[in-house]
DNA sequence: AGGTTGACCTGGACGC
DNA sequence: TGCGTCCAGGTCAACC
């Protein structure tokens, strides 16, 4: 489910249930389990933490921790990717752990944020930012451990012209070099195809060979498009996607994204599907040139 | 190095 | 009812 607006939805959705909260204990699953980081190394990085804020980078849900160990304390963070069909949920220890769950982190107030992931896709990784943990560099400067800051430009912060920077030399379809997750992060296969139709760009243009104009318009689309699902609360197409298990509403606005042989909504052409780096693609093939 | 393809998983929808 | 096939919002490693 999860591209950037429905992040974003979780992310504020899980804050504003667990923020100041401590971590009292981990639980993780025995069997090899989708995590980046060793299971053992989560739990202590967990155990004992108080979570400040929980927020968005790219795709990723980014939980900042601080503990009070020792005179200087320990910081870090832990991030969840949702990969395709992951899920945080914040539940009363009263209601029957989904199928699927891979984590559990129980909160002093009885309450546990739950790691579910049937496709396993998803990750789960923990980073340590205490300062004691600072490297040398070579001029023998102390380099801070970095927070994370995820693996692109953040679709939403970048100006126009950044924009056009990133895309300006990419040999590649457009709609590919919008999924490149090292150049944007947060645009997945739902608000690449949306932003293209927004846009009146077809998918396979190679973006070094688009104009500044439509390099800018497809920033202008992205930017609408994204904010516009955020306040929707995300797309729900199959399955949920809040804290709470409440659904977003954005699916309702797609206009290209799975409505192969449906009409266009602006002028009548049925919307074609084509697979594009292996994914699936949708656009009108007359707004879109 | 940049670009493309297939593998990784499970489950739901559909056809026979 | 049941089985096989195809498809799914995302990354990665491995190839060209």
């Amino acid at each position: 489910m999860p591209e950037l607006p429905e992040v974003e939805t979780i992310a504020r959705g899980v804050d504003e249930r667990v923020r100041g909260r401590r971590i009292v204990s981990v639980w993780t699953g025995s069997k090899p389990e989708p995590f980046k980081s060793a299971p053992e190394k989560i739990v202590e990085a967990l155990t004992g933490s108080v979570i400040q804020k929980v927020h968005r980078v790219g795709k990723h849900v980014v939980i900042d921790l601080t503990r009070a160990a020792g005179a200087e304390g320990w910081q870090g963070q832990w991030l969840v990717h949702l990969g395709m069909t992951g899920r945080l949920l914040v539940s009363h220890p009263d209601v029957a752990v989904p199928l699927h769950t891979h984590a559990i982190a129980q909160l002093d107030d009885g309450r546990e944020i739950r790691f579910v992931d049937p496709r396993r896709f998803g990750r789960l990784q923990v980073l340590d930012l205490s300062p004691s943990r600072a490297s040398k560099k070579r001029d023998g400067e102390l380099e801070e451990p970095k927070r994370f800051t995820g693996t692109g430009q953040e679709p939403l912060a970048i100006s126009p012209e950044a924009f056009r920077e990133l895309f300006r030399s990419r040999r590649t379809p457009i709609k590919s070099a919008l999924l490149n997750q090292s150049l944007l992060h947060g645009v997945g296969n739902i608000y690449a195809d949306e932003s293209l139709y927004r846009a009146g760009i077809r998918p396979r243009r190679h973006a070094a060979r688009l104009t500044v104009r439509e390099l800018g318009a497809l920033w202008s689309a992205l930017q609408s498009v994204l904010t516009e699902a955020i306040a929707l609360g995300g797309s729900s197409v199959s399955d949920y996607v809040g804290a709470d298990g409440a659904k977003g509403f954005f699916q309702l606005e797609h206009k290209v994204y799975m409505r192969t042989g449906q009409p266009c909504a602006r002028c009548g052409t049925p919307i074609r599907r084509l697979v594009l780096g292996g994914r699936s693609t949708h656009y009108c093939p007359k707004c879109q040139r």
